[in-house]
DNA sequence: GATGAATGAGTGTTCATTCAT
DNA sequence: TATGAATGAACACTCATTCAT
């Protein structure tokens, strides 16, 4: 791809993910990428174009997390390994949910589903039913193989995942993304999962 | 106060929960209250000093509650009545989560905490800060009393709220707030506390 | 009317019938109104509103004018009287081919009816549809009294009418409407309806 | 000449005298000859020099057909044979007026004569003074002859062409050129030429 | 011959705000 | 209390054109 293009994206993403769709300028992005406000257009038909091709790119990424989690899930069906925990953790947390890329879209995301439907089913989607459905399944698997005593699946993934996604919008969904930040979500992140799985086997 | 200026205040509430403060032009709002632009100066200062008393506002009635709610709590210091958690339940839920205005607002800071410091401060403040340090306080009690046997009462408190957190962005937070989303959040909430206390109890 | 709203008015049909409507910018407007181009908005709703003001005041008074014409046909039904055509002549063309007014949407209604639909139908209408039909009734009239001997009337109002029309695009619809242009194309006018008239006895 | 300076003329050409000029942008012509924008400036200096193009083209087109008519006229100056009118109408109307190109032309020249000084020139001459010079010649070689009865020549040259040109606006320059409005052009006009001649030998 | 990339000038329009009445 | 009238600053976007490749 272009570089000037490229650049225009990388700008629009940084801007967007920080004040909005609406609130970023053309004026302001080309301020940034050193350009005049006329060649914008020559690397996107409108200002819309630019949102959709940055979102577009996010679900063909995640869509593709996604399904590598998915393979995964199902290579592990019979026996499963220590480090599936970890892998998977590691995948959604730090490949995902902290990965820069997906963070600032999903910044945006938060910030703009409120007044576009289209981002608002994408919101839906990413924030809320992939992750949980994913979960759902892999509580489902761990209760198969016995490792957990059956129990409501749906209601475990929701358990484990909102204090996760309480710690997204408290730690990593703010004004300015610093390192102070993504510290104190990790840590507090990891902290609940540890809690959780311990519990789990208390039980 | 002012008929007028109720209004307009009724007006930019709904108008700002919907769509947030930089979407909505003094035009909108003026639209609704059938007033002409010009007018709206006569009443406020300029468009921020709407946002500013509507916050206040909210600040000053969910200060109020909050004073009610730690009220309870101390005066049922020694012998934790039946019906002390319904009642707070109800309090926080109905009267809080779900009112009316407290729920747009509530929305605005959703919409607006990202480009907004100010907001921010009130958004962590009234969504994080203050909830997870009464329902700590909560679990405190009821394990100094015996009902709940030790533990990190605050991530107690996490465990509890978080669910509760997630189901308010899922079903309350969104474009159009319809009596649809009103009752699946109802219900998803109910059941989550009436799990929540049960596991407890089994413990 | 507002002061500056007629203001505008007039100095968009000025520049609209010399240019053409897309031609005009609301800057040009504006410059030569001496108002800021924000400021025009308070008066129209948008650049085609101003057009449409004019197009509906000008079908407004072309009605009433032809109305008063139809209305001098009825009344004579029974004996013409010999200043009939003077009247009615100098009623077609100083009141409205020549008015000023007129005069000036119709060259813009010339210059627009290309590209522009709702144009092309009035300008048919008020160009070709309105005055054949008005000059076909009269003939017939004509030919009932016994003035003019039996024929195609409306092969005679066509015979009558596009000399006239001719002129019209030749001397009053062009760049700029000197006196010079006006004083040709009345003499030119004039000389045809004489002739006309004199050759129709002569039969 | 070459082929894509050809294509580019051609294109130009059908959107001009669709919407004139100035409403027609190098990237709509670019869009339909199917080559990026910088390219067409390989080919022409400017805009402004496609348009001067076309424009020298067809003057020479009409000039050359003009010619080829005056031509006719001088031959025939003894003797009158009787499908001299025939001819020359079949030329002037068919091969001119109905041209596929000329008649392309001649709508464009209309569209712009109000905003361009070289063009109002162009239209003057090709629309108003030739044709009604030419017009003006045949019918005084008809009075010489003796077949028309001695006249003002000129005037009997705009009784002829007033109502060509009548239907030529009505039915031919407008916003898109459909057979139906071909069809009743061709009827109206013959229909006029008809009468026109069987009236002059009715006297 | 053709194009990728860029640009200055301009277009219609919106917005929060002011101020005299 | 309310409004008519105005405005500066910003906005997304279009256009003809240039120029190196």
């Amino acid at each position: 791809m272009n570089e000037t293009k490229q650049k225009i994206l990388n700008v629009a993403l940084d801007l967007f993910s920080q004040n909005g769709f609406s609130s970023v300028s053309i004026r302001d992005i080309c301020k940034v990428v050193d350009i005049k406000e006329s060649s914008i257009y020559y690397h996107f038909k409108n200002k819309q174009a630019i949102l959709d091709e940055l979102l577009q790119y996010f679900e063909m990424m995640a869509s593709d997390l996604m399904f590598q989690l998915e393979q995964a899930l199902t290579t592990t069906q019979k026996t499963i390994e220590g480090d599936f925990f970890e892998k998977t953790c590691d995948c959604f947390l730090e490949k995902y949910l902290m990965d820069e890329y997906c963070n600032k879209i999903m910044r945006l995301l938060s910030i703009e589903h409120f007044s576009n439907n289209e981002i608002q089913k994408i919101y839906d989607e990413w924030m809320f039913d992939k992750p949980l459905n994913f979960q759902t399944k892999v509580f489902s698997l761990l209760m198969t193989i016995g490792i957990v005593k059956p129990a409501d699946s749906r209601y475990l993934a929701i358990k484990f995942y909102s204090p996760i996604f309480l710690c997204m919008q408290r730690w990593l969904f703010r004004g300015t993304l610093t390192d102070e930040c993504k510290k104190t979500f990790r840590e507090n992140v990891y902290k609940h999962i540890r809690n959780f799985f311990n519990e789990m086997e208390d039980k």
